[in-house]
Parts: C-alpha cells; sequence; structure tokens
DNA sequence: CATGAATGAGCCTTCATTCAT
DNA sequence: AATGAATGAAGGCTCATTCAT
C-alpha cells in the first residue's frame, strides 16, 4: 500500500473521528493528508470507499490486539473487555459513522457483514458451529460492542451506571462464552482465523 | 398539535426511513407530506427538529405498546421482546439515522438520553434503585435494543443466526431481569415510574 | 387613516430603524404592530409601500420641528442644526435604508425627489429661485444632511471629529445662507410651503 | 490575485452597479464572470467578502487617480471634483450599496471607516493634526463625496440644480482647503501620509 | 503521481405575497 | 376588517467529483 494511501487513510480516521462522516468532506481529509483534493480520487474511488478502509483498519487493529491476550478465562475475559472498551472509546466517532452507514449504504453494509463473519469464525461460531452457539456467539458480539459503544460515548453514565459495574457485568458474560463446553473444532481453525 | 405538523412528521418518518436522515431533504419531506417547501419551516424550526419529533413518536408508541402487555414473567418477556423486534425492523431506517445523530449532534444526543432516562425510571431502575440495580437494567436495555437492531436489519440472519433462537435468549433475559428480587421500592415510586 | 394602518407604520418604522430595510420582513411588520400577515396587505400594496409611508411621516415630523424654529439667524441656525441631528441620529436606520434603496427602487426615488423638491421650496430655492440660489440651497441641503448622518451613526466619531465642531461648522453654513440677500420672494411663498 | 478572482471581482461590480447588492446573488456573478456558482466559494467567504473587495478597488482606483493630479490649487480643485463626479457616476449602483451596507453589516462598516481614516490622513488630516483641521477636512469629504453622488443619481438635476454651478460650488470649497494654513507638519508627514 | 482549478447539482432556509374564511 | 395557513420562487452556500497539466 503506497505511503500516500496509508496518509490518506490516517487523515480519514482522524477527521471521521472528530467530525463524523456526513461531517468532514473528501477535500478536507486530503488536505489533511497533507494532499490536493485530486489527489484523493487517485487512491479511492469515491467517499465510502476511504471509510471502509479506514474501518477495516481499525478492526485489524483490534484483532492483532486480541489476538494476543491470552491467560484463564476470567483473566482473558477481563483484557478484552478493557481493550474493547479503551479501542471503542478511543474512535467512537468512526464507530457512530459505521453504524450510520451500515444502515443507509449497500457497499458499507456487506462489507461489514463480511468482517462479522470473519470475527464469528475467530470465535469458533463460524457456520460449522452449531445454530446455538452461533446464536450465543452473535448475540454476546452484539451487546459487547453496544456497551462498549455506550461507555465510550457517555451514554452510561449518563445513565447513572458506573463504569466498573458495566465491565464487570460484560466480563462476566466473556467468561460464560469462554467457559461453554466447546465443540469439536474443525481441523483448520487457526488458518479459518483469518 | 396541527394536522399539518402531524402530517409532516408522518411523512418525516418514512422519507428518513426509507432514504435515512442524510438521504432526504425538507423539501422532500414538505412534498410528500402534501406542502410546499416553506409550510415545513413554519412547523420546524429546522430539520433536526422534525427528527426529533419524528423519533419522539416512535419512542411513545413504543411505551405504549408495552404498557398494555401483561402476565407472567415468561409471557411478557416473549411478548417484549416480540413487539421490540417488530418496531425496530419495521422502523429499522430511523432508528439507524437516531444511532448517527446521536453520535454528530449535540441536541439530538441530549434529548435521545432523556429518553432513555426516562426509559430505565420506567424499569424500576431510576435514580432511586441501586447502582447495580441500574446497571443490569441499562445493560439490558441497550442489549434486547441491539440485538433488535441486529435481527431488524438483517445482520443476525447474515450470520447464520436463526431468528427464533435469538428472540428465545432475549426472552431469557428479559425474563431473569423481571424476576430479580425487586429492590424496597421507595414510596411513590408507582407515580415517579412516569 | 384608520388606527391599524398607523400601527403598522409606526411598527414598521421601529423595525427597519433596528434592522434594515432589507433586515425585516412584512411578516415580522405585521406581528410588531400586532396584526396577522395578511392583515399587513389589507393596508399596503407591497413592502415598499409602507417603507414610503414611514419616510413621509419621518419627514413630516421633521418639517413640523423645524417650522417652530424662530429667532435671529445665528439662534435659528443652531436650533436647526440641533433639530436635524437629533432627528438623524433617533433615526438613523431608517435613513440608511432611504438611502439604500433611493438607488435600487425607481418608486422610492421618486417619492423621495419629490420631498426633496418640496424641500427646497420651503427653503425659497424652488423653480422660481434664480439657478445659482437653487444649487447653493441643494448643496446645503445635502451637506447638512450627510453631516447629520455621518454623526448620527457614529461616522465622525471614529473619524476622531468633535461633534460640537461639526456642529459649529454646519450652523455657520446655515446662517451664510439664512442671511443670503432674499430674493424677490413671490407672493404666496407661505403657502407654498406645503 | 489571481485571474479568476480578478473576473469574479469586476463581474461583482458590475453587477451591483447595475442591480445593488441586494438585487444580485452569488450565483449570477460567477456566471457573469464565467464560472459555475461553487468557484465563488472558493475565493470569497461569503457575499459581503466579494463587496468588500469590489469597494477597496473602487478606492483604490480613486486614491491612484487623485494621486495624479497637480497644479495650482485652482487648477486642482477643479480636477478633483471632475474626477470625482466622473467617478461616482460610473459607480453610482456600488456606492448606493455601500451606504446600505454601511449601515446594517459591521464588517463593511468598519472595513469602510479603516479607509476614510486612510483618505483623511491623505488629507492631512489625520490623528496628528489639530481637531479643527480634521472637522473640516472630515466635512468636506463628506460633502465632496455627498455632492458627487447626488450628480451622479441625478438628484440635483430633478432639482433644477445646473451641474456646472454645483462642481464650481464644490471647487470653490475644495480651494478653500487647499490654501488654508498648513499646520506645522510633524517631522515624517510626509510618510505617515500612506 | 500529484495537483490547481473548477463545477453541477442540490440542500437548507427565507420571504413577499395570497386566499378562503 | 382581520386572519390562519400556506406557498412559489429563489438565494446563499456546500460537496463529491473531474480533468488538463
Amino acid at each position: 500500500m503506497s505511503e500516500t494511501r496509508r496518509k490518506l487513510v490516517a487523515a480519514a480516521a482522524r477527521e471521521i473521528e472528530r467530525l463524523g462522516y456526513h461531517g468532514t468532506d473528501t477535500n478536507r481529509i486530503a488536505r489533511a493528508a497533507g494532499f490536493a483534493p485530486a489527489t484523493f480520487y487517485k487512491h479511492f474511488a469515491d467517499k465510502h470507499d476511504i471509510f471502509l478502509a479506514a474501518h477495516a483498519e481499525w478492526v485489524d487493529t483490534e484483532w492483532q490486539a486480541l489476538d494476543e491476550i491470552t491467560g484463564d478465562p476470567e483473566t482473558r475475559a477481563r483484557a478484552v473487555v478493557d481493550f474493547v472498551v479503551l479501542h471503542h472509546r478511543r474512535w467512537r466517532g468512526l464507530r457512530a459513522s459505521l453504524r450510520a452507514l451500515v444502515a443507509t449504504d449497500a457497499k458499507v453494509r456487506d462489507f461489514h457483514r463480511a468482517e462479522r463473519r470473519r470475527q464469528l469464525a475467530r470465535m469458533g461460531a463460524g457456520p460449522e458451529a452449531s445454530p446455538a452457539r452461533r446464536a450465543i456467539a452473535a448475540i454476546l458480539l452484539l451487546e459487547v460492542e453496544r456497551v462498549a459503544d455506550g461507555l465510550a460515548d457517555g451514554e452510561l453514565e449518563a445513565l447513572g451506571v458506573e463504569e466498573g459495574a458495566a465491565r464487570r457485568h460484560l466480563a462476566s458474560r466473556v467468561v460464560a462464552y469462554l467457559t461453554l463446553p466447546e465443540p469439536d473444532p474443525p481441523a483448520g481453525a487457526a488458518t479459518a482465523r483469518r
């Protein structure tokens, strides 16, 4: 990936984080990256495109971080929750734009769903797993993400919910999932992780 | 509230549902309601304003419906989940715009949070409840809502999660909340709940 | 003149004074007078029309006041300057709108010129007077008015010109005019004064 | 300054001259200059902005022309009056808009006053001069300008004032100012005059 | 590859004005 | 006479996008 492209993606992430997808424009992003407006369109087909790139990078970062977490279920669960909340808090503007675009834009929606499928697979709840397990995993994913978002943008604080309580609650859910009787993992699960 | 205003709100809800907040414009909304552009601004200060009105009505409808649900915990839980999923499905575009605007627009955010506080209070988890109860209630709220959204826009289906499983899962969570040992309700709690 | 019309004119004068002709609108004027928008158009053909009415009243007031000033040239001159400055200061917004409209709007321009002719006639410099006298009178008129406007809206103050000096200067000009050898006044000059 | 900007300013001056500031719009101006609407906003922050630019250029032109006038007081005075009347006549619509905006718009007002101060300084009546001299100079400025405007838009003609008479009158005032005993100029006054 | 310069389409909003009652 | 309710037309300004260099 060219250096220019990388700078543009980084600038886009920052801009969208601060102002929202509909709050910035491609000219701003290009300028923020140190380029002229036209340069933007040498590297991205359109505005949606760079959003996808920025979000993909965000997901990559998350996966890498989660991959490095090890230990017994309780420890892992807490570490996972801590990281997820941190990551969502750092990029809450980007996340909010994702939620908006997923609803309006078919390309973003498809892209996001593909990411989700990979995520589930990494949790041992891919197509090969039982429907029940998939349901539990998927719901856990949504719950953790949603509560992390809620903590990130102050929604829970505004409701008088103490952050520690919310984190502990989430961690307990994660533990419950991690200690679920693991189904026979399909051979090659490791490679399925990306 | 004037008939015109009502028509405008209804048209706005439909338009935003179909095209998203950023996908329609005030002229379209006015025309869809059968009026000229200027009429819009006789009834709403600006575009945000009508969104707030449309969303407030959505929330009202939800509350009214939920208020009418009675029965034992299991029955109630199922009915609640059914209605919430239905309602979110019917208005997923509106909901998505809400999520986007809450992130970008301070006015929408404040408005939404006030609604949330009322919602929690209705669940017996207002400021007078214990922090633990508030946390559980708030998280349940987010989870149910998130999963309902996920079912509504096909996110879960795309993950191979069967809808019935997801609903049952949610219902079990709701039951758990409903059967939580109720804290000593402060005198006058009944009136405080609205 | 109907009471309603009078109220509308007064409201228009106030509104234009505060916000300028292009800064208010007919709905505001009507509301400020305590009426509905449509009422405005029962009494005035259009927005220009009420401006003309408001300005005509302003001129009437000026003429009435000036008519009451008597005394020897020096005394009269000072009184005239004092009043003119006061009147322009009180209504500087209205005056500014006049200046703008005279330039853009033919109706306002014609109306204003007719007023001016009457004014000159009152100064003994109507069509019957000598060209030289007419020139002097007209220029005096413009000068006094312009300097009064300049004092009224702080233009001269901003230039470090002391108000007293400006007034004295104007008064000396007025005295010069008043002590000009009066041409044989045409019989009936008194009636020509309106 | 870019060629595009220059064209836009020229077009704005022409448009405002013909139709008044409130009579044109930025789209028209852009089209008149041969550009699309959006181009306007690459060069000017808003509509006021280009007016300021157009007027500043008008003032520059005036100063340059006046700077080139030399000769004995009588000759200079006549030339000055001739030029000023010509310039005001050519651009009376622009001047009228200035008068309107100065009254309503703070930015235009401040800008205009700064120009005025420079003008006075050029006349040897800046802050260093005596109050009396400043008053005389300022009033002369307003008078000449006002009468030039009056000639320019036919106001004086409509009053039956012969143009030559008005010009001679003004010239005599200018001569009076030019032959005023010059105050001891502060050292460095020559440079201070621009 | 990067860009300077430009743009068509369109959005939000306003306002003078109308008309049935 | 007064009005409630409405509006067509337009105006200021923005933005994703293009193209010749």
